[in-house]
DNA sequence: TTAAACCTGAGTAATTTACTTGGTTATATA
DNA sequence: TATATAACCAAGTAAATTACTCAGGTTTAA
């Protein structure tokens, strides 16, 4: 479990896709303007995140993203994860550096380590955070930043934004 | 708080360092010959351990590292933070990226669940890994590698483990 | 006095991050 | 059917970070 700004970058992403979660399918290019994140990078990260199927996707005008299944059961691990696919930089993965039957303080130590940090993320979900005062607080700014009327995708087309 | 191999790397070190507390000032060799670490980086590594005075340092021949502290009063989190200097790779440092005043569910909310990490990193000291069975397993293991006979600074010698 | 250790700084290859550019494919609406 | 819109895809890239190497120091104790 690497905790880097990417994985920050993919959980801003869906909670931005949970906070908007009873509209329609969310834009990546809202997520980008609301979120600061350029629109190319979170086409990779979605793409990532689609595989472990942690969002579906429309295509189309009208489209974008959807999480795939409901908030709070999406945990903030499984989002980190989903990025950063656990690159392994262990000098020792298997059988590697280390002499005789897999000896390894280090490996053993760290994926121990990591393993109680993520089982520490695991119990926090989307749905949590999306709860929390705080964050209503500032995606409600956030809204009010761009134009005051937002548009659902069933039945109100004119969206002029 | 970002986990990442280089922070993993300064607290096998430190562990390392705790393992052999009771004994006479540790060298930075020694450390690297057991952990496979290169022994310039871990001059690097230790560089900024000692500015956080979490090692001393022994200089001249018979010399090495000393934990700066006791093994249980030196967290995990705190050697972490020690090799990381947190870079913080946030857009909005203070009052950057967002529009207003300092809006930003990015910053806060990854603040808060790194701030947790960190406490839950807090609460593991040295000690208590040193405590741990795998590891001292581990570690006597390390030693029956090297020469049979190890030496320590002060009287007792034959402690082949 | 000399060797063992720490210390310093510069350089560097490999990797990752964060992004750009330039497309294609699918689909809703006019 | 045309067109706009959005997801999708691939390649390249600059900046940062990681994990080193190298080449010299300085300090101190045997």
């Amino acid at each position: 479990m690497r905790l880097t700004t990417k994985g920050r970058y993919a959980v801003t992403a869906m909670l931005d896709l949970a906070l908007h979660h009873d509209q329609g399918p969310t834009r990546l290019a809202g997520i980008s303007d609301r979120q600061g994140i350029s629109l190319s990078y979170l086409e990779q990260l979605f793409a990532q995140l689609r595989r472990q199927e942690l969002v579906t996707s429309v295509r189309g005008p009208g489209g974008g993203y959807h999480l795939g299944r409901q908030p709070d059961t999406i945990s903030v691990a499984e989002v980190i994860a989903a990025v950063n696919e656990d690159t392994d930089t262990t000098r020792c993965g298997g059988a590697g550096d280390c002499q005789e039957g897999e000896i390894c303080l280090t490996h053993h130590l760290w994926m121990d380590l990591s393993d109680q940090v993520r089982a520490f993320l695991q119990s926090i979900s989307l749905g949590d955070l999306v709860e929390r005062q705080d964050i209503r607080r500032v995606s409600m700014q956030q809204a009010m930043r761009n134009k005051p009327m937002e548009t659902t995708a069933e039945q109100i087309p004119a969206s002029n934004l």
